[in-house]
DNA sequence: TTAGTAATCTATTAAAACTATAGGCTAATA
DNA sequence: TATTAGCCTATAGTTTTAATAGATTACTAA
């Protein structure tokens, strides 16, 4: 199940993308306009902004505001900010690889076997999707 | 994340193919040789049972076996039993559709369209794979 | 028919993760 | 200098996951 956080931020994200403009949106707005609990909201923004994914301006008048381009952000790097591992099994994690407890060789584990492919299709799925294309 | 009892599931019932004998196979066995605890394990094999994957035997020389040939248990069948949803998201689930609280219109929602893509890269990986396809 | 074995079932607990909220602090602006 | 709006920490509530305990039932073989 994908977390309320990661849907929370890839709503708040693809707000910001839709807006097309450079002035910082409150996050008030973002929240009203998404039914996002503005105080949950405000954590995931803030994570996003320690990521590089936005910037922010404090006081009257300011808000968050995409840093790049909304063609130039995948969404590989959006989900494992967000969600963490895009793998299901740390053991075929590419970015967050761990070896499990269990399972004396991956190369004879089944579930291995299966969830690599379950990574791999995952994979190409966010690497062939940027922010500018899911905005509708 | 893979839940652990999906991951045990699956070693279990590869356990079991590999094997490939008619002779019920007992729980201790399949917990002492893929490191699983037995009770937890016990838990698992019955919801396996009672969905149609295993059958058992009671008493001595009792256990579980599998009720069909491993090339004839999809895994997408596999999953949806142990795992739940292979959807991410309810709103775009086909056995367990939901709509979501917030979000107005579904075909105009960001999440939706990527969840949607992701969905079917994976059904794909778990139509093309049976139990079969999983012993090495 | 009885002793022993192994699955079945119910209930409960322990731990972890997720979701959300509260409230004070800091920086920017008018 | 008052107001606005993001920053930060802590924490509480809920749900899910993982595991355990113990009693019961069904089966087999002697």
């Amino acid at each position: 199940m994908l977390s309320k956080k990661t849907k929370y931020g890839l709503k708040a994200l693809t707000y910001l993308a839709s807006i097309d403009s450079k002035e910082p949106i409150q996050i008030a707005e973002i929240a009203k306009h998404e039914n996002i609990s503005q105080k949950f909201l405000e954590s995931i923004l803030l994570t996003l902004r320690r990521n590089g994914f936005l910037g922010s301006k404090k006081g009257k008048g300011g808000g968050y505001y995409l840093i790049k381009e909304p063609k130039d952000i995948p969404m590989t790097s959006v989900m494992r900010v967000l969600e963490g591992p895009i793998a299901m099994v740390p053991c075929v994690s590419l970015n967050f690889y761990e070896k499990c407890d269990d399972c004396p060789d991956e190369n004879q584990c089944s579930v291995n076997k299966l969830m690599l492919q379950v990574r791999d299709s995952a994979l190409e799925v966010y690497r062939n999707n940027t922010l500018a294309d899911l905005i509708s």
